[in-house]
Parts: C-alpha cells; structure tokens; sequence
DNA sequence: GTCAAATCATTACAAGCTAGAACGATTCTC
DNA sequence: GAGAATCGTTCTAGCTTGTAATGATTTGAC
C-alpha cells in the first residue's frame, strides 16, 4: 500500500472542495480495489492489460501501449507475467511476423469474470453511503465531469504497484 | 506527470460503475492540481506540508509524519526543501530540546494564500460541466461517502511526484 | 542522584520501479 | 534490392521510498 504526504487541509471557509474530495475519494476507491483483486494474485496494471485485452482482442502490444499510455518496455513485463500464468497468449501474425497479437486464454476469461465480481462488489462496498437514486445522480454527475474532462471512458493513470 | 496502465474497461454492461469514474476523475484532478502549483514552484507533497503546518503550528515533526501517513526520514527532506525557500522554520522547544517545531514564515503565509487561490481555480475547473445547484449536489455526495468510508479529512495518500 | 530505556531528528543504505535509449528482426517504400 | 521505418525486447541509469543504524536529549526506575 502507498503512503505519502498529500494535500491537506484543502481551500479553508466551506470546507473541501469537490476536487479535493474527489481526489481523496478517488486514491482510496484505488487503494481499495488493489487490496481486493490482490486475493486474485493481481495488481492493477496486470488487472487493467487484462481488460484491455477483453475489450478488443488480437491487438498489438503497440497499440495497447498506446491506449494504455505507458511505455512499450513495460508492457513486455507485464505481458510476460499473464503469460506465464497462462491468462494472455501473444500469436504471431502470420501477415506480419513483426507483430504479436494478444488474446485471452479460457483461464484468462474465467479469471475476468471474477474481476467483474470483484468490481461489483467494490462499487458496492465504496457507494455504501448512497442509496440507489443516490448512486445513480453519483454516476450522472462524475460522467458528465469525466466528458468535459477529456477522459478517456475505461481508462485512468495508474496508481501503483501493489 | 505519471503515466501507467491501469485498470480499464470497468464492469461490463451499464457503463463504468461509481467507484472506477472515481478513482479516474480522482487521478486526473490530482494530477492537474499537481500542474498547477508546479507553476509556483511546489509539488504535491510539499504543499500538503505547508497546509498541515499551518492548520497546526508548532507540531513536532514526528508528529507531523504521524498525521501525514508518510515515514519520518521523508520529512526530514521535505522539511529541509521548504526550509531552505524560507517557508517554513524549524524552531527547537526550549523544554523538549529533542524536538523541531515548525512554524510558517511570513513567505510561507504568503505563499499559502496563492495556493488557496489555485485551488479555488482548480476546483472550479474541475467542475466546469456543473452549476452551482449540481455542484452542491456533488459535494454533498461525495462528503457523505468519504464519511461512511472513514476518510480523514484534509488528508490522502499521495499520488506521485511532479 | 544516577543509569538504562525511550524518544526525536537525522543520516546511511539498500531495494524497487520506471522511463528512455540501444538492439535484432521484419516489413514497407522508392 | 537498399535504406528507412516498425515492432518487440533488453539493458541501463536515475529516481523515489522505506528500513535500519546514529547521536542527542529526556524520562523513569531504583
């Protein structure tokens, strides 16, 4: 788990602002989620490749570094170790022996599925707070922001290893 | 700025849940405030310092650290950075002489109001999608989860450097 | 009243992670 | 067919961070 010295004690007067709380609310909902997929041996850079990978399979490394925003030399880590496991396969394409397309193995796929478990529950557990009418006004507000923000939909800067 | 790969994809079916928009508008807000007072000269971690400083002058430094979540030797560095800009002082409690007060110095109380102004601009833009009656909304929200969750507040964990 | 244990700040050290450049293999372009 | 470009990989240097040792000072026990 991180540690590290942060904002405190945002703008005073009305107490803190969205964005700080936003910012809070945010390192701890990620914070949560590692401890939660790490009972699956996960960390969320191998959790988000995975997903990657769901979302449009046989997609080059480049290609996936580009939409993950990191560098190609830290994808080869990353690839290698759900490799290993047994979770991705990387194919060369015979068109272009350059190339290596990734896919999801069946263990890959099961595993998946528990992630989409796991996330479920996390959503849960973080807007414990808010009843469902609640929640959903949550989830209206935070897409408008993110569309006016730019963001990409499904994908955020990481955080840190686990 | 940090880039890694992350989670991405959130649960399939209605969109991304809460808790994922939370964690990605948290990352980029964090990252653009981080932007803004690195135009005065200031990272994330020493601005949160110099605000834990001034809602609490004279703390010890171990003090400080406790409060921060952060290792004591990080502070030493920290301390020393602001020390030598001459924001902050480290005075020796005549009756303790093992330990360092820190108080701000009159630059310090300066440079604190142009943060706060940052901040007003910074959460503004963040929520440049919303009015005033859907950023109350906002607020109340997400006051309300970080309660539940037992936050701390003024204080998270740090993202990264700038 | 003195000596050992505890506390605070600091320094030194080691380990981990990351970004970027350099490197073979392969393909595209002219 | 030759040179430029692309892809995956490896290597390396830099940085950040946490833990452990150090020195000064205070507290508590006897």
């Amino acid at each position: 788990m991180n540690t590290a010295v942060e904002a405190v004690v945002p703008p005073p007067g009305p107490g803190p602002g969205s964005a700080f709380l936003l910012a809070q609310i945010g390192a701890h909902a990620a914070g949560r989620f590692a401890e939660r997929i790490g009972a699956l041996d996960l960390t969320p850079p191998q959790t988000g490749l995975l997903r990657a990978v769901a979302a449009a399979p046989g997609q080059s490394q480049q290609a996936l570094a580009s939409v993950l925003g990191t560098p190609p030399s830290r994808l080869v880590a990353l690839v290698d170790q759900l490799d290993e496991r047994g979770l991705v396969e990387r194919r060369r394409n015979p068109a272009d022996r350059r190339l290596h397309a990734l896919y999801l193995t069946s263990a890959g796929e099961e595993l998946l599925r528990r992630i989409a478990d796991v996330g479920r529950e996390h959503d849960d557990a973080i807007c414990a707070a808010l009843d469902d009418g609640e929640r959903a006004t949550l989830r209206a507000l935070l897409a408008r922001i993110a569309d006016e923000q730019g963001l990409t939909p499904g994908v955020h800067p990481g955080y840190r290893h686990v």
